[in-house]
DNA sequence: AACTCGAAAGGACATTTGTCCCGCACATAA
DNA sequence: TTATGTGCGGGACAAATGTCCTTTCGAGTT
């Protein structure tokens, strides 16, 4: 749901604050400002410090699912840098947003010569491989009341931070499946 | 559907018959066998030489889901060995399948002090991740029908290979609803 | 040959989910 | 103030999907 990664945060802040000082910059986001838009070209890699961010692709029926919720530390762009393929999902602030931005040369330097660097980055798209292979076969072998208890157990806040509309997108339902199961859950409980 | 990946496949070939001869071994599995198991260790990278593995996951439910269907040249078992978990799914060969096998120690050292190799690593799992988002993406955001009738297109021998159970499986739906669509898919064309 | 078993096909019905509404509350702009 | 838009909640009905069950078929076993 809301992914963070502070291992990755803390190792991009010190090189930053180190020899490659001027070269990774930090930027801001306001809500609802993109920071990487699908089917165009990816320069950096990008690591948020501070904020919230949804991960969706827009689909040609017009539908957004939403992938996942990046929060401090999480990192995207980097596929695309790897794959050299234009981006495949679209990366929009929630809330006011800081992030950093690793340019591709520099990437590509750190993948290559830096050990911890790139022991950092496999870790990293290791986990992101094998947590998406978990979500979306427990989505495909449990019905939405199963999925939604689970979501709210682990984030209790979710619809403090995020939108009916994002949540069901995300769950890749209708707001009014959700409003219905939402109901039953809590009659539960 | 079916991932292939010569690229990689090559690779290996190449690395075996050179320097790491008689560290990369290769091996044969039966229709059924199981070449990892899910929640157990892993303590190689495999890659299929030749031949057909399903990817599953087994949920509490007694459900399975299967993830991916691998052909010649797909690789599994490195994001165990990145993160240093137990395996989260089951690799189990529909046919007759040879594969190759690449201790971990091997593997660590590949990726440490081989360029090429680290790379093609880096490739392979970006590919990954890229396409399960694209499939899940369009799974979530599209009706059966319509999933049907793509990946007819791009495989229109599936069933040749793979069992009505294995395919439904794969979509997430039940074999009842797979007969259903498909008798609607084979109706329209 | 007789038997068992697993895969396939599909009927009948229940349940889940989507579609299309409408109304309410709360912003913000005119 | 009055418009206008957007998110939220839910009723009523339609469509999609699951559950359960029965039949058929063919491969292998005894």
């Amino acid at each position: 749901m809301i992914r963070v990664n502070n291992t990755f945060l803390n190792y991009v802040i010190r090189l930053k604050s180190s020899s490659l000082n001027g070269s990774i910059t930090e930027h801001h986001a306001e809500k609802g400002e993109k920071l990487i838009t699908q089917k165009t070209n990816v320069r950096s890699v990008y690591v948020i410090k501070e904020g919230l961010a949804k991960c969706y692709l827009t689909e040609d029926t017009g539908n957004d699912f939403i992938q996942e919720f990046f929060g401090k530390g999480e990192v995207f762009g980097e596929i695309e840098l790897i794959t050299g393929d234009i981006s495949f999902c679209t990366i929009e602030a929630l809330v006011p947003t800081a992030y950093y931005k690793i340019p591709k040369a520099i990437f590509q330097d750190l993948t290559k010569n830096n050990f911890e660097f790139n022991s950092l980055l496999l870790q990293l798209m290791a986990g992101k491989i094998r947590y998406t292979a978990l979500r979306h076969s427990y989505n495909q072998t449990h019905s939405i009341i199963e999925i939604l208890k689970r979501l709210l157990e682990q984030f209790p806040q979710v619809f403090r931070q995020i939108s009916k509309k994002d949540v069901a997108n995300y769950l890749g339902i209708t707001v009014r499946s959700l409003n219905r199961v939402l109901k039953e859950v809590k009659g539960i409980s």
